[in-house]
Formats: C-alpha cells, structure tokens, sequence
DNA sequence: AGATATGAGGTGATTGGGGC
DNA sequence: GCCCCAATCACCTCATATCT
C-alpha cells in the first residue's frame, strides 16, 4: 500500500487531483427549501450550532466571527436583543449573515433561508415578527424527523399555520412570556429561550380563529416564500414594477382613478406607484393581489401578462375582506401642549421618560420633540438629574436597612453574620458583596459590640 | 383624469447607552 | 444576558392644492 501510495506521489499525480472546497463546519443543507416550509436563517443559525455541539453563542462569535461586544470590527454584524428576527427579512445583516453562512458550510441556498433577495423591492415596514411564532402541531410532527422553525413562522402577516389552520403560538405555555432573542446562549429550537420547555403543547392564548383575511394573507406569504426558496435568479425590482403596472392599468381598465378605488387608497398613491417612486406595502400588495387573482409571489418575482389576470372571484360574498386602516386622527397640538407643561411642572416620581410622556400624551415622541423642543429640553434635564441621583438613593436607603437589620438580628439573639443580614434582607446573591456596604456592616456590628447589646 | 409638490402623521431599522 | 430608553434616519401613506 505504502508502496503504492510512494509510486502514484512519484507519478506527480498530486498537482492534477482537484478536491473539492473543505470547510470545519459540515455542509449542513437547509430543510424545505423550494417549499413554503423552507428554514429560516435563525432556525439553521441554531441547527447548525447544535450539530456542532456548540452553543448558538459560540457559533456565532467563533465561526461567523461576529462580535457579539463591540471590542472588534464586526460587532456591528450582531443585531441586538429583540432584532435577531430581522435575520430573516430584507435588512442588510440577513443579506450579510445569508452569505456568510453560505461560506461557512458551502450551502448556496442559505441565501433564501430570508427574504434578503426581495431588498430594494419590498419596504421592510410590518415584514417580519419582533417576537419568535410557532405551530404546537408541526413542532410536534418534526420530532420524528428535525425540528426546525420555517421562515413563515417569521413573517408578520402569516398568523395561521398553513398546514394545521390553526392561528400561531407566540406565548409560551410554561412561563407565559413571548421569546423575543433569536441568538441567545438559550436558544433551543422548540424550546423557550426564557424557561426550556417544549412548545410542541397546546397553548389558549385567547386568539380567536383566524379571519378570512388572515386566512389570505397566510396563503399568500405561503406561495411568496416557495417562489423565493425555489426561485433560482433573484427577483428584479423592474420586473416587479412591471407587472404592477400592468395590474394596475388592466384592473382599473386603464384608469388609475378607479383602481385606487378597488383596493381602497388615494389616487396620488397609486400615481407614485406607477411612476416608480415606490413601491407598495406588503398590505398592499396582498390587496392588489386579491382584486387581480395573481399571487404576491407572481407579482413579484415572475413575468406577469393580462391574460392571467383573473377577476372572476373577485366582489363575490365571501371574499376576504382586508382590515380597513384607522382614519387619520387630527392631533389637537394646543391640549398636548398644555398637558405637557402640566407633567413638566409636577415632581412626578420616578421621573417618566420622553417617550413614556409621549404614550400619555398618546402623540408620538418624535413629533414632540419638534414641535416643542424647549419642553423636551426641560424634561430630559430633569430625568438626566433624577436618574443620576437613583443610584445614590438606592444605596443610603440600603444602608438604613442593613444598620436596622443588624440590630434586629442581634435582639433576637443571633449573631449578625454578613450572611445571615443578607438573607434577611432577601438579596438576591445571598450575601453582602459590596464593599461600601461591607463597611456599613461592620461599622454597624462594631457599634453594636461596643453597646453590649449581644454577646 | 392624471401629474406633481408639500406637509403631516406614522412606522421600522439602526445606533448608542445604561440598569439590573 | 436581557431589557429598556432615547435619538436619528429613511421611508411610506394620506390629504390637499395646483396645474396641465
């Protein structure tokens, strides 16, 4: 063997053999793709990990080198608590984490385990979930095979599960708290990230059974994300504005008018839209693609001509019928004014923040940082000082009951260890670690020494 | 009827900081 | 590690006015 191995080396056979690209990490493939089950990015992120034997933590900073502090150069890659869902929609880290990831295991298709290919086309506004969605019946048919989390799960508008008919858990059933950190050192798949439990279980979060609307605009993201997980070139923004275009003057019979009528909007919207300023929401292409029979996921990755268009269902009873927006409230600027100067004045404790103010007001922060700046101005000095103050508050009023508690301790004729204190005062480490405190302790026991008042 | 401009109102993404 | 607050930027929709 070795004889042979020398003779195939003296060959020079070595500089002609090509292997393949290796990587540390297995060439893990997506589950579903090409379907509407297709993975998430944060469900592989996780799979991976575990296939590793690696906390998603580890992976993360090690692997994908992105820095989870911001001590390196690409901590900027780490979205923070709370965003790790944006992984699978059109941001810029999705599209940054879907390449790096295809590097890392030398799996192309990890680029349509998010919606980063429909950047530039669809606005981001009420894409994904902030929060983790699940099936209770798919976890727990996944249990035979791999349990993993479809990108559906992320999507705003998908609410029902498409295979089950039944509306998405986002509550735990253990702890009753929503799972808002995708990339947490806790993150098991199928499991809470707060308590661990299994979320394959029934949970009554009270949800209602879903509407008809909520019915399309599941089935909708359904047929958007087989388009993108199996779609081999990505889509184009002027094949999107095309086909709008199209539906729009083949719907309204050439008149722009009267298809803003049809899917309820202004005029001067469908007139950007044809003029290629923007493009519509995510809502409204789902209305745009109830009034014209083409699915959302036609209209935007696919060459539409008229002849598909089909308005033989549409206006029949039983259509679903989209949530009307809320008419625009005209804000009355003098009473929020008035009001404002009015929580300015008082010493309300603890001192509410601009955007707490905001929510009372029930106005927007931003828009009360411009049109009254001053009272803004007066309000953050005033919580700036405050907030500086809390600190020092906490700690004498700590030191009050440390010296109280000491004597008590003693009265009732027990040593005052710095323990036996601690865990009087039900603090959370069990002990008194810091070390001002420590001091008050031992000046307190000292004092009492000196008195006699125990032995 | 359609195009264009503009301000108001609303929302999401992103960044920075800090408390517990 | 997790959560919250504040700020900024960018984008979208709506409503209205004006012009062609």
């Amino acid at each position: 063997m070795l004889k042979h191995l020398i003779e195939v080396t003296n060959d020079d056979m070595i500089g002609q053999v090509s292997l393949p690209p290796r990587t540390p990490y297995y060439g893990l493939p997506p589950i579903g793709m090409g379907t509407w089950a297709a993975e998430s990015t944060t469900s592989y992120v996780a799979r991976l990990a575990a296939n590793h034997c690696i906390s998603v933590i580890d992976l993360v900073t090690n692997a994908l080198d992105v820095r989870t502090r911001r001590d390196g150069t690409h901590w900027k890659l780490f979205p923070r608590q709370g965003e790790t869902f944006k992984l699978n929609g059109v941001s810029t880290l999705a599209m940054e984490w879907g390449h790096k990831l295809a590097n890392l295991t030398l799996q192309p298709s990890l680029s349509k385990t998010n919606l980063a290919s429909l950047r530039g086309i669809l606005p981001s506004t009420r894409l994904v979930r902030n929060t983790r969605a699940w099936c209770h019946l798919c976890l727990c048919e996944m249990q035979e095979n791999a349990v993993y989390e479809p990108l559906l799960w992320s999507m705003h508008h998908a609410v029902v599960c498409p295979e089950h008919h039944v509306p998405l858990s986002t509550i735990c059933p253990s702890c009753k708290a929503p799972n808002t950190a995708a990339l947490s050192q806790r993150y098991t798949l199928g499991h809470c990230t707060r308590c661990g439990s299994w979320l394959g279980i029934s949970n009554a979060e009270g949800k209602g059974p879903p509407t008809q609307w909520e019915e399309w605009t599941t089935l909708q993201m359904k047929s958007l994300i087989s388009v993108i997980s199996s779609s081999e070139n990505a889509p184009s923004i002027s094949v999107a504005y095309d086909n709008l275009e199209i539906l729009i003057l083949t719907v309204g019979n050439g008149r722009m008018t009267r298809f803003a009528q049809e899917i309820d909007t202004d005029k001067s919207t469908c007139s950007m839209w044809l003029n290629r300023k923007n493009f519509p929401t995510l809502d409204y292409c789902f209305r745009i693609s109830l009034v014209s029979g083409i699915d959302v996921g036609k209209l935007l990755c696919s060459v539409v001509s008229p002849s598909e268009i089909d308005r033989s269902t549409w206006g029949r009873d039983g259509q679903p019928q989209w949530v009307k927006r809320p008419v625009r409230r005209k804000i009355d600027w003098e009473s929020v004014k008035k009001n404002f100067e009015e929580i300015c004045q008082n010493n309300e404790t603890p001192s509410p923040g601009l955007r707490r103010v905001a929510k009372r007001l029930e106005v927007d922060g931003r828009l009360l940082k411009e049109r009254f700046p001053d009272l803004c101005g007066r309000l953050a000095r005033r919580n700036t000082i405050f907030w500086e103050k809390r600190p020092a508050q906490r700690h004498e009023a700590l030191k009050k009951r440390i010296r109280r508690m000491v004597i008590k301790i003693a009265k009732n004729g027990y040593r005052p260890t710095r323990r036996r204190v601690a865990r009087a005062l039900d603090l959370t480490s069990g002990d008194i670690t810091d070390k001002r405190l420590q001091k008050i302790w031992r000046d307190s026991v000292a004092k009492l020494q000196a008195s006699q008042v125990f032995c």
